[in-house]
DNA sequence: ACGGATGATAACAAATATGTTATCATTCCT
DNA sequence: AGGAATGATAACATATTTGTTATCATCCGT
């Protein structure tokens, strides 16, 4: 049995955690991140996000407290007004 | 009101769609472009590829023939293994 | 011609996300 | 204190994707 310390050594582990999961966890971090921290910087509220997205203001909430992954779709509709946008890359660029 | 529900729906309607339905459109031109392209050159058949990410062979075959959006799990679970994953970009870098 | 592999599709159940509406606790401002 | 704004949450209906199982047509090699 592997001594677990930290957050890494848990998702470092694959015995517990598959490649794939991995990656949607990171991407979920930073995407969490980055639409709190674009929605804040503009300086809007969750209603107002809402309304300019498409997307209700329980599901946004439901999405930056990680509830609920996000649909392709309403990722694009989030991510839009608030300047992002979503991009395929090799696995190795990100290393 | 017309139900939009794959691309080809999207291709056939000529009304306009918002900038986060185009943004839509082109991520799922590139994905299917790419995981086509990597698995074919990877020599593998949806069924292995199905083996070797979890998503079973129905589910791959709607993906790659446009008839479903994937939901984000089952977009790290195919692109893994095709040695892809996605990230999150400005806007304006994609230009 | 035959058998195997391949991609596509059908039908239904299960899982998950979102819409909708309402409400709640908290914070902030007057 | 009072009121407005904010983020979170509840409950239920709806929509969409995926699992599951089976089948089909086509192509390819023997």
């Amino acid at each position: 049995m592997k001594q677990v310390k930290t957050f890494s050594d848990y998702m470092n582990d694959e015995t517990r955690v598959s490649p794939a999961e991995r990656e949607k966890i990171n991407f979920e971090i930073e995407l969490i991140g980055k639409m709190v921290e674009a929605r804040q910087q503009k300086g809007l509220s969750q209603r107002e996000l809402a309304e300019i997205s498409g997307v209700k203001q329980p599901a946004i909430a439901r999405l930056e407290s990680m509830k609920t992954t996000p649909q392709i779709d309403t990722l694009f509709k989030i991510l839009n007004p608030l300047g992002y946008t979503i991009s395929i890359v090799p696995l190795d660029s990100t290393k």
